[in-house]
DNA sequence: TAATTTTTTAATAAAATGTTAACTAATTGT
DNA sequence: ACAATTAGTTAACATTTTATTAAAAAATTA
């Protein structure tokens, strides 16, 4: 089970608060609140939030400002800001993002966008962390764009293809388990001991065999 | 580099004008600085500027009245305009709109404020210009009079359609993940998953489908 | 407001991908 | 050399994903 992100709430509204809260508390996530900007840089280095929703129209300290000293801090310069826009303030999109916000939704906030939202922005950080294209020989490989080259050329390659290709070549020369594959391929699906094998004799039909190796009785390697 | 822009700064006290030019100097701008209306009018043509920042309040003609004097002059009806206004003066947020203001600012300003509002504002121009009209193999695609050409003939496309195939045309050959094509095409709107093929058919019925292809589990991508 | 167009959904068909099972081939240990 | 073990191959079958409709819902226009 994937660890649920907490989310900390910054609104000066008591109403929109409790709206938020209640509709994230029911998709699992961990919720914090602040009812203003000083307050919620204060609970920033306890509660450690994987997500701030920050209002823009606040009193005192606006959301833009937040944000700003929030990526002022050495440890929150990554954390992912979404923003709380009233509709007809178009300039907050755009003074948003420039201050370094993630997204924003606007007024009035439907709980299926928010949640839709709220995990499309999880779900995009995750992905970034290790997704780097690679470029091994005369193999090119790109997983933000699902692009293979090889010699070039571009093949096509189904998903599960692609995935395997892609994890061997992240660290080429080291020899995969079969276990280690499964783990990561399949997580955790049960699937068949020739499974893999089928896998990887599609992949050599379509970049040839003198780079993925068969260490028998372990696994596989990419091979320069 | 980007080259950095200019702004035209106008408003009768000196202390202000000083403020100003110092916080915005000081991020690279370039800057030209009026004390009135008419001054301003007049050192628009030579100073040419990207922005211009005008104070509400000043006696004589008030910066509501140069904005519209300014908007009527054809060289610089789009030439963007930022307004200063006090906090109190809550009617110029609307006058100000109304005559042809992009943004405004109330005083006491704050410098950090200020810069990322007045970058946001370039950053949503610069924008704008990306927008340019797209030509790739037959197909002609302009986004500023929503207009499709292929092989000649003018086609037409609904403005979903227009939207998704410009959005695939930005970058040709890349693979664009569902999650991508609904949070750009949709930003605020939940659809269910069979939408954006709906849309895709339909498309594919104008313009033939050798350009648009699915990357199936993935996304679409559109190739010359 | 009615008519028309656009957008979305829902149901189902079609296609592509993924998995398994049965069999064959290769490799390893004795 | 000969079991025993492990991987490769193939084709059938299962599953997942996309395409295609038609119709409902929403937005636009007359």
């Amino acid at each position: 089970m994937i660890e649920k992100s907490k989310i900390l709430l910054v609104d000066d509204e008591e109403d929109i608060l409790e709206f938020l809260s209640y509709n994230l508390k029911k998709e699992g996530f961990k919720i914090d609140t602040a009812n203003n900007g000083i307050s919620a840089l204060k609970k920033l280095e306890k509660s450690k939030p994987d997500l701030i929703i920050l209002d823009v129209m606040m009193p005192e300290m606006d959301g833009i400002e937040v944000c700003e000293k929030i990526r002022e801090q050495d440890n929150f310069d990554d954390v992912l800001i979404l923003f709380l826009t009233a509709r007809s303030e178009e300039y907050s999109e755009l003074a948003g993002f420039s201050a370094g916000a993630d997204d924003y939704i606007t007024k009035p906030i439907k709980p299926k966008l928010l949640v839709s939202r709220v995990n499309a922005i999880l779900k995009r950080k995750r992905k970034k962390k290790n997704d780097g294209p690679i470029e091994i020989g005369d193999i090119h490989i790109n997983k933000s764009n699902h692009k293979l080259l090889y010699s070039g050329k571009e093949i096509y390659l189904a998903k599960k293809e692609f995935n395997l290709l892609y994890y061997l070549m992240t660290v080429p020369g080291k020899v995969f388990t079969r276990e280690e594959i499964i783990s990561t391929i399949w997580k955790d699906a049960v699937v068949g001991d020739r499974t893999i094998d089928v896998h990887i004799r599609k992949i050599r039909e379509k970049i040839g065999s003198q780079h993925i190796k068969t260490i028998k009785g372990i696994g596989y390697k990419f091979d320069i």
